[in-house]
RNA sequence: GUCCCCUUAGACUAUUGGUUAGGUCACCACCCUUUCAAGGUGGUAGGACGGGUUCGACUCCCGUAGGGGACGCCA
């Protein structure tokens, strides 16, 4: 049979930057095997599920290049579950309970009081057909419960291994909701058994829940997939990630100006390994070389530097008429609307210098103003000082009869800095200072070849 | 607290009982140099701890410590 494997998100939120990375294992262990890969959106939280947050994951999945076979949508399946739940009613796996959420919340509340740990204590599996029916008669609403077998259930994990529970810790779980929408744990089962799930893989944080799902693929006499839970991501602090990790969703990742590419190597690159020394992969690659084998079992933690440094190499290696268009919506909106010719002499300065494509507005944001805003501190430092300020008079003067090329300009710099007496860096600071208004950019004379006689004459003349 | 999982440098990883424990990011130094970046060269830094098993342990087993996850009418 070839291999099917499932993305299951939830649309509760923007798509997570760790499910962007089960999202990928998934995929790239479809392409690698020639199967499916399907996406499934599990909707079945009515109140929390949002079509804008579904369209943020497809849109997300869509900018990382993954692309997928089949789709289907939980709240578009729910006469199959009701469907399967007649079967488990009439085999008696499952029994109605009335217990209301003040009642499990207090008993909840008490276990926590005496550190013990809370299960449902199955107050409602034993209630006859007449005590069901008065509570019934009260009007009283109810949720089915799925009765745990006892013995003990072992998944034999890809990743970890053969992993055990006794059942007794397993408690009987909620099948349907009191409003009759069957819950998370056992739409899962239905849809992996019915759309011929080979292979799960998902984070680990689903390990505890497998048990429970692995007792209704036996009730219900489904043949059971392969596992693989794959470590999570971490933060730096080694706690969940949050936004001080540099986002949380995919396009958080997006916006800043990180590449596809970038965001996929680096996420494949998390927890698991390609069988080389080399870092840099292309989703071809990942495909060709990727195998569960080479997953780990521990947390990895999200290294922006790394990250960072993957993107800039993806950004150089980019043409620059691919950056022109990339660069574009980032200056946009900060209202620069560059001509070509500009954008295109820009981008050789700065492909290099960029780590993600948002940087372009910081670094090179003084290209396209009227308006230079100073290094306060440079400011002080260079234009409080009557010397250097005549000195820049001076250059000023001279350069008008420059050619504004960089080999010239920079022919004529070291000439006149030679000439009196100084060395180049005396006269480079201040000048690239007045230009770009900060003490670091690219080449100087690139950089004034690039501003244009006009601009840089105007400049050297401001901060007197 | 209970259950489950994990543990090689600051970070990601290689190693599958015998290696001078390898690579990458970060960091440091030097080179290049007008600053930054890029590039080049070199460097600092690692098997959590304690017991076993074995001729030999990072690798296998046990314990401890630390970390992560789960404990919902969320997924």
């Amino acid at each position: 049979m070839s291999v099917r494997v499932r993305f299951a998100p939830s649309p509760t939120g923007n798509l997570h930057i760790g499910g962007a990375r089960t999202a990928l294992f998934n995929y790239l262990f479809a392409r690698h095997h020639g199967g499916k890969f399907i996406l499934r959106i599990e909707d079945t939280d009515t109140t929390r599920s949002k079509k804008e947050y579904e369209e943020n994951i497809l849109q997300s999945l869509k900018w990382l290049r993954m692309d997928w076979d089949e789709f289907y949508r939980q709240s578009e399946r729910m006469g199959i579950y009701s469907e399967y739940l007649e079967k488990l009613k009439s085999a008696g796996k499952v029994y109605k309970c009335f217990c209301t959420k003040a009642e499990l919340d207090e008993k909840r509340r008490k276990c926590d009081l005496m550190k013990r740990p809370y299960k449902y204590d199955g107050k409602c599996s034993g209630l006859s057909a007449e005590e069901i029916k008065n509570l019934e008669a009260e009007g009283r609403e109810h949720v089915i419960r799925f009765r745990i077998e006892p013995g003990t259930t072992v998944i034999n994990d890809l990743v970890r291994g053969a992993i055990s529970f006794d059942n007794k810790d397993l408690d009987d779980f909620v099948l349907t909701r009191s409003d009759g929408v069957p819950t998370y744990n056992f739409c899962v089962v239905i849809d992996d058994a019915l759309m011929d799930i080979t292979h799960i893989i998902r984070g680990e944080d689903h390990i505890s829940n497998t048990p429970r799902q692995l007792q209704i693929y036996k009730a219900l006499g489904f043949k059971e997939p392969f596992f693989a839970h794959i470590p999570l991501i971490i933060g730096a602090d080694k706690a969940k990630m949050s936004k001080r990790d540099g986002g949380v969703a995919v396009t958080d990742y997006s916006g800043a100006g990180y590449l596809p590419e970038a965001t996929v190597n680096f996420l494949a690159l998390l927890g698991c390994s390609y069988g080389s020394d080399e870092q840099v992969y292309s989703l071809t690659a990942l495909i060709e070389k990727f195998s569960v084998e080479h997953i780990n079992k521990s947390p990895a933690v999200f290294d922006m530097n790394k990250l960072e440094w993957l993107n800039g190499f993806y950004i150089r290696q980019k043409t620059d008429g691919e950056l022109a268009g990339l660069l574009t919506p980032y200056l946009a909106v900060k209202g620069i609307t560059p001509d070509k010719t500009k954008l295109a002499a820009v981008i050789k300065l700065e492909k290099e210098r960029l780590k993600k494509l948002g940087d372009i507005v910081e670094n090179a944001g003084f290209f396209f103003t009227d308006h230079l805003e100073y290094d306060k501190d440079a400011y002080e430092k260079f234009f409080k000082n009557s010397g250097v300020l005549a000195l820049l008079g001076e250059y000023e003067h001279e350069l008008r009869h420059i050619a504004f090329d960089k080999a010239s300009l920079e022919v004529f710099t070291r000439g006149f800095v030679e000439k009196k007496g100084l060395k180049l860096k005396d006269i480079v600071h201040p000048v690239r200072l007045a230009l770009t208004g900060k003490l670091v950019s690219a080449g100087l004379f690139e950089v004034m070849e690039t501003l244009g006689k006009d601009v840089v004459l105007y400049r050297l003349n401001q901060p007197r």
